[in-house]
DNA sequence: CATGTAGTGAGATGAGATATCAAGTGGTGC
DNA sequence: GCACCACTTGATATCTCATCTCACTACATG
């Protein structure tokens, strides 16, 4: 919240809404399921602080498997996601290796890195562990 | 071509020129271009044709920065995609870092990877060699 | 408390992709 | 070769997701 705050935005009840429940999301949401959990917001607000707390780093948009748009809140830093393929939950994860590659990496392309994305396709411990398909 | 037809597919005329054309397109290429450039194909043959290609794994599917989503043929068996923001072109490469890195990362997830997504966007050489702003 | 402006919601609109369905074809059996 | 039938196709309608529009609201400030 004070994050939009500190970059001049104001605080609404709307906002409020949002990002409260954001924090209470432990696995990913998807705008649709925001909207629909605050009906009095309406679903063009939704997409807006959306999109201003992607801009401030707040939350972070990652895509499933069939590129359909997914959202997470960011705990780590510079990280990366894990989707679940079976019960879309979604996990964030830091491995060091990651950080070295990109780094030698970015001297087997040509041209100048401004950014990238990686995503793991998992099936996760809890449905590998049976709960029933 | 002949993917199509060993996996039980008609060799049809709209098929054989969207393949065609997909084949001289170096740059990756979007739906959107395909459809314009065989006007004579109807555009829900060009996606079910690309489909048909994605499941046969002719071509793969990438997203741009924004999310849009963009189709490259497939040269290389295993590869990733740099993505150039300013021109849209698209590379391929196999870096064997980064395969080393898949396995490395493989232990660190918890459950099972079933696929990964990676995508670098970059300023290629060209644009960032002087082609005006 | 009055005012200017950022923010809001409902609905229209736009883009991208898919579904529908009658008409058209490829390729197999003959 | 030819005829047949399931697979394909194209035009159009439709769906979904996201953005735009615009009159209205409410915040923060003086």
């Amino acid at each position: 919240m004070a994050v939009l705050e500190d970059q001049g935005y104001r605080t609404t009840a709307p906002r409020r809404a949002i990002i409260d429940l954001l924090e209470r999301k432990e696995e990913g949401f998807t705008v649709e399921e925001i909207s629909d959990e605050l009906p009095t917001v309406g679903r063009a607000t939704v997409y807006r602080t959306i999109k201003l707390l992607l801009k401030a780093g707040v939350i972070c948009k990652l895509a499933m498997m069939d590129g359909a748009p997914k959202y997470s809140l960011s705990r780590i830093e510079h990280h990366h996601h894990t989707v679940c393929i079976r019960c879309g939950n979604v996990g964030e994860f830091r491995a060091a290796t990651v950080e070295r590659l990109l780094r030698a990496i970015a001297g087997d392309i040509p041209g100048e890195i401004v950014g990238h994305r990686m995503e793991f396709y998992v099936t996760c411990d809890r449905c590998l562990s049976g709960v029933a398909s």
